[in-house]
DNA sequence: TCTGGGGTCCTAGGACCC
DNA sequence: TCTGGGGTCCTAGGACCC
């Protein structure tokens, strides 16, 4: 069997934990530059708070329904997450850590034995770090997907649900109540394509012919059937040894209309992608870089984009600066750009055996990237740059986090405080 | 004034090889 | 000179996920 767990309002229960004061509230998470909702309590969605939700426009409304907003604060969640991580790894042999909020665990049992640890698994992670979850058990991915849906919505359930605790005919109610975009992997674009062929619910899907789907959609949309009739097909992964692609792209608060101010966006991007490489290992060969303007204002949509191959594998900050520079060429001085990121590609682990001098860039021996980690774990993102990168002052495009709480568990001067 | 960021998988099509 | 089939690798684009 198979148990999805995954954290309730993830975001935000980060947020509760240190600060006490925001529970029972409706508690709202907004992307960076505090641009739009990516995450809220179960009160602010009582509150009807649509996920996504530009900021600044339900702003003044939230404040007067007492809604409680924060700015992302990564560090504190994926601090977090690796804790319960952790703990969900304690009750399996088999896990798979699928996002930063939930995990598929591998399980043997009755139902009544696996709801119990369900229920265990729970307690346990609430009370060593605060965070409720839900566990949802079936046969597949997919269903246990469904059954963490089930345990979201019916309270009853304490918050675990096994899909075989239901009779035949109560599964088939279950599904005919579920609409196909409600399933996993099974968003909008889809969901219409399947409405065409008088496919509306996971029953629905699940009773299809299996091969007539493969050849309408894909393999994927096959699987999916069979994972309904709780045949797994998606089996549990482990980690990978490293991911494909590493992306560092942000949007400004201020657009960037020059290519000299794209320079340094590029240059201080390339440096804070490096620093993540090293963080993983990684070296990577391909370089692209991209600024677009924004989808929402008047005039054409625009991107300039690049992917430059590098000579030698690399993770280091000015070599990846100037392959990145090579979009500035394509950048149309005077547009207004909101948007740019710096992806690498190509990736894999470092080896300890140097490359050939032969090929080696000149600055490749000089160990910039270690360096540069070093000076900014000590005195912060802000202590040093390269190139354009280095010029003193904040620029005026870096991102606006208004309402950010305490990276509690990260860093020591921001640890919480404790009043008797 | 202000609309996120970081990923994966699959497919189709082109280039190239034998 | 002409021709077929099978295979691999790469890339771009679409769709989806959290």
């Amino acid at each position: 069997m198979i148990a999805l767990v995954d954290c309730e309002s993830f975001y935000a229960s980060c947020e509760r934990v240190f600060d006490p004061t925001l529970y029972g509230r409706p508690v709202v998470v907004l992307s960076n530059n505090d641009g739009c909702v990516v995450a809220m309590s179960r009160e602010a969605k009582a509150l009807q708070v649509e996920m996504g939700a530009p900021w600044f426009k339900i702003k003044d409304w939230a404040a007067s329904a007492g809604v409680v907003a924060r700015s992302s604060n990564y560090e504190l969640y994926g601090s977090l997450s690796a804790r319960v991580m952790e703990i969900i790894g304690r009750y399996s042999a088999w896990q798979e850590v699928y996002s930063i909020d939930e995990s598929f665990i591998g399980l043997h049992g009755t139902v009544d034995e696996l709801t119990a640890i369900g229920h265990e698994i729970r307690s346990e992670v609430l009370r060593c770090t605060g965070i409720p979850v839900r566990v949802g058990i079936a046969s597949s991915k997919t269903q246990a997907k469904l059954a963490s849906r089930g345990a979201k919505a019916d309270l009853s359930l304490g918050g675990v649900c096994h899909l075989g605790f239901y009779s035949p005919d109560r599964l088939d109610r279950i599904l005919a109540g579920t609409s196909t975009t409600d399933l996993w992997g099974i968003a909008g674009r889809t969901g219409k394509r399947l409405a065409g062929m008088s496919i509306f619910t996971a029953k629905d899907l699940r009773d299809a012919d299996a091969k007539w789907i493969r050849k309408k959609f894909s393999v994927v949309m096959e699987r999916t059937v069979f994972e309904l009739r709780g045949i797994s097909c998606i089996p549990l992964e482990e980690q990978p040894p490293h991911k494909d692609q590493l992306i560092f792209s942000r949007s400004f608060c201020q657009p960037v209309s020059t290519r000299e101010g794209m320079q340094q966006v590029f240059s201080i991007y390339a440096q804070r992608a490096s620093t993540r490489l090293r963080e993983h290992g990684l070296v990577a060969g391909v370089v692209s870089a991209w600024a677009s303007t924004s989808r929402f204002r008047e005039g054409e949509f625009h991107t300039a984009h690049v992917a430059v191959g590098m000579p030698t594998e690399t993770d280091d900050p000015i070599g990846i600066a100037k392959a990145a520079f090579a979009a500035l060429p394509r950048v149309r001085p005077g547009s207004d750009y909101v948007r740019a990121g710096v992806v690498l590609t190509g990736l894999r682990k470092k080896q300890s055996v140097a490359p050939l001098a032969l090929f080696e860039p000149e600055y490749e021996g000089r160990r910039i990237g270690e360096t540069l980690d070093g000076i900014t774990q000590k005195l912060g993102p802000r202590a040093i740059g390269i190139g354009r990168g280095g010029l003193r002052g904040a620029p005026v495009w870096t991102m606006k986090r208004e309402m950010l709480s305490r990276r509690a568990t990260t860093h020591w001067e921001e640890l919480c405080e404790a009043r008797a």
